[in-house]
RNA sequence: UGCCUGGUGGUGUAAUGGUAGCACAGGCGACUUUGACUCGCCUAGUCAUGGUUCGAAUCCAUGCCGGGCAGCCA
């Protein structure tokens, strides 16, 4: 767990949240920075919570701060166990190596104690980030820990005139509350004494009424024409059992009050939320003026969310396409959820750069997928080794080598190494190519193998191309040529250069593996404006093919990312492959510019 | 018709009163035992109109266009 020291002459991220951040800390209005990332456990994540996981973990690690994972968990009704699990993981891998130091768990079973600061009462909890105590001791914050200090609070805010019980019927409140441009009208009950406010909360307390019957509310202003100041509710009735703590209440509290409180009882700083939360600030604002808090307040910014053209990373839209078996699960590699983008093989580092690279602004953008498949492609360029495997395979016959002969051929295992390390390959009389690399009628510009052409094999020698046998229905079965062995390297003819140079797999040694070839999840650039989700599902976006791979592949483990020379990127996948027999995942393609050539010279070739 | 926010090449993002830059995408070329990578070159932008100023993407005014907000969801 050290820390990822920052890329030489990568400049210091700057946007208007850091400038705030930088001139707090000028003024000494807070002597640390904290930050808090806060998911409803109520899905998995995705990558649009990634950017806001880069901008809270990365704010806190530029200053030397911390930042908080707290579950927002107040709506008993939405959440589940299940879904915590996987979003610890899903954050620590995403910061693994680059923030992780700053991550700040709670110890278990710690809560808020009330204590008092300068005569004020208070509540305050804090973690312990990094390594600072065992990772079996601690978990992430839960909203639902301060639902004593919550209660608390709000008994203040009742005695302060600041909140009271209604009776209204959800419709009702509805209708009082007005509309965004004619003001709401005062609910008959708003005016009740404190006293009788204090015994109806208790009795909701206790579970006296039933679901809506009853509502606490803040007292602020029914004509602002900020509709989230006309009274807001800050509790509700809701008897259901919640995954943390169980049948101890039957109120919740709702966001805007658990929100800005949680914040404060954690002594978070910079609370960093996306653009839709703009109109809750005054009321985030007001509730931690009212209460006259002893410690230095929160304060609340808002950035644009990430949005990236392919995806959908709504939570209603994500459940439905796992709902409606569209896809595997929450980890299908297609879903921009961070379990998926790990599952099909996209290093976090990649994620992290696409989202920072995305910027910190006020602005509703939309980034092109293409941004993100460059981040991907220049992470694993770097780090991936290079294995020979044929996808669509088509056989190959060396006429001049014998049978059972072998070739022995050195291949690099990364080029892009300092220092490259290389692995033994055999070449043998049958060798598999890809069907693409072969055409016997070939398009201008095609430089692969075609009747009476010549191809480098890569790493072994060029091949000439003499014979193509077909079965009865005219289909190739196999191609017959010959190895011109003088071409291999450090052999007299080495440096014979040919227009093309393809990758193969010997018969014999060649291993089968079932792979999954990903694509796009939809076929327009923007889902989310579709009517229906499945009309845009991409058909084709797994095609699952029996590659044959060279050898050392069958040991590949979940977690290492290798190219297949002129493929793209794969992966051996975390849920099916086995010891011996990994299942690949295509993470990407790598860059194919043949098609345009080849359509460019198909274009100028014809009238 | 209310309130809050925004508007810089196709896309994203810098420039905080002083040469509109970077990245992706696109185009052309070089290199190449990956049609990858890498390298070079090119295309293309300040929403509009006024004003302030020696000088405006930036400040002011007006207009236009977009996004968000009326859950007992977060």
């Amino acid at each position: 767990m050290t820390a990822e020291p920052a890329p030489a002459g990568a400049p210091t991220p700057s946007d208007f949240i850091r400038d705030a951040v930088a001139s707090d800390l000028a003024a000494k209005r807070h002597a640390a920075v904290v930050t808090r990332f806060p998911p409803e456990p109520n899905g998995y994540l995705h990558i649009g919570h990634g950017k806001a996981i880069c901008i809270n973990a990365g704010i806190a690690r530029e200053n030397q701060g911390r930042f908080n994972l707290r579950m927002d968990d107040t709506n008993p009704a939405k959440e589940e166990a299940e879904y915590v699990d996987a979003i610890i993981a899903d954050v620590q891998w995403l910061i693994a190596g680059w923030a992780d130091h700053c991550l700040c768990l709670q110890e278990k079973g710690a809560r808020p104690v009330a204590h008092t600061v300068n005569g004020k009462a208070d509540f305050h909890l804090v973690g312990a980030a990094g390594q600072a105590k065992a990772a079996a001791l601690l978990e992430p914050f839960h909203a639902s820990n301060y639902f004593d200090a919550l209660y608390e609070f709000a008994l203040t805010l009742i005695r302060q005139g600041k909140a009271y019980v209604c009776d209204l019927s959800p419709k009702e409140t509805d209708e009082y509350r007005g509309a965004p441009d004619k003001p709401g009208r005062e609910s008959p009950y708003r005016h009740r004494s404190v006293a009788e406010n204090l015994d109806l909360f208790q009795r909701m307390k206790t579970g006296e009424f039933p679901d809506g019957a009853r509502t606490l509310r803040s007292k602020i202003d029914m004509a602002s024409p900020n509709v989230w100041l006309r009274d807001p509710l800050l509790y509700r009735i809701r008897h259901a059992s919640h995954h943390q703590t169980g049948d101890r209440w039957c109120i919740y509290p709702l966001y805007d009050y658990a929100h800005c409180l949680s914040d404060y009882i954690e002594g978070v700083t910079h609370s960093l939320c996306s653009l839709e939360f703009t109109v809750h600030r005054p009321l985030y604002d007001w509730i931690l003026e009212q209460l006259d808090l002893p410690r230095p307040r929160p304060h609340q910014y808002e950035f644009a969310k990430l949005i990236t053209t392919y995806m959908i990373t709504s939570k209603r839209n994500l459940l439905r396409l796992v709902n409606e078996g569209v896809v595997s699960g929450w980890d299908d590699p297609r879903l921009p959820t961070l379990s998926g983008i790990r599952r099909r093989g996209i290093p976090a580092s990649a994620v992290r750069n696409f989202a920072i690279g995305a910027g910190v602004t006020k602005y509703d953008s939309v980034t092109e997928i293409a941004v993100f498949e460059h981040h991907i492609r220049e992470e694993l360029n770097l780090s991936s080794a290079r294995r020979l495997a044929v996808l669509r395979p088509v056989k190959i016959v060396l006429t001049n080598l014998a049978p059972g002969e072998t070739v022995e051929c050195e291949a690099t295992n990364n080029p892009q190494s300092d220092t490259p390390t290389t692995r033994k390959i055999a070449l043998t009389r049958e060798v598999f190519i890809e069907s693409d690399d072969f055409a016997e009628v070939p398009p201008p510009k095609y430089f692969r193998l075609k009747p009476g052409g010549e191809v480098r094999l890569k790493y072994a020698c060029i091949i000439s191309c003499q014979e193509v046998v077909k079965d009865a229905a005219g289909a190739v079965t196999e191609i017959r040529c010959t190895a011109q062995l003088d071409t291999r390297a450090g052999q007299a003819n080495a440096d014979k250069k040919v227009k093309g140079t393809i990758h193969w797999v010997s018969v014999s040694q060649g291993v089968s593996v079932e792979t999954r070839l990903y694509d796009r999840l939809f076929t327009v650039p923007e889902p989310w404006t579709a009517e229906d989700l499945r009309t845009f599902v991409n058909p084709r976006s797994l095609e699952t093919v029996t590659a044959i791979v060279e050898p050392s592949l069958r040991d590949a483990r979940p977690g290492e990312c290798f190219q297949f020379e002129r493929l793209g990127y794969f992966t051996p996948d975390a849920k099916d492959s086995a010891p011996g027999r990994p299942v690949f995942n295509r993470t990407i393609t790598l860059k194919d510019t043949t098609i345009k050539a080849v359509a460019k010279a198909g274009t100028h070739s014809s009238p």
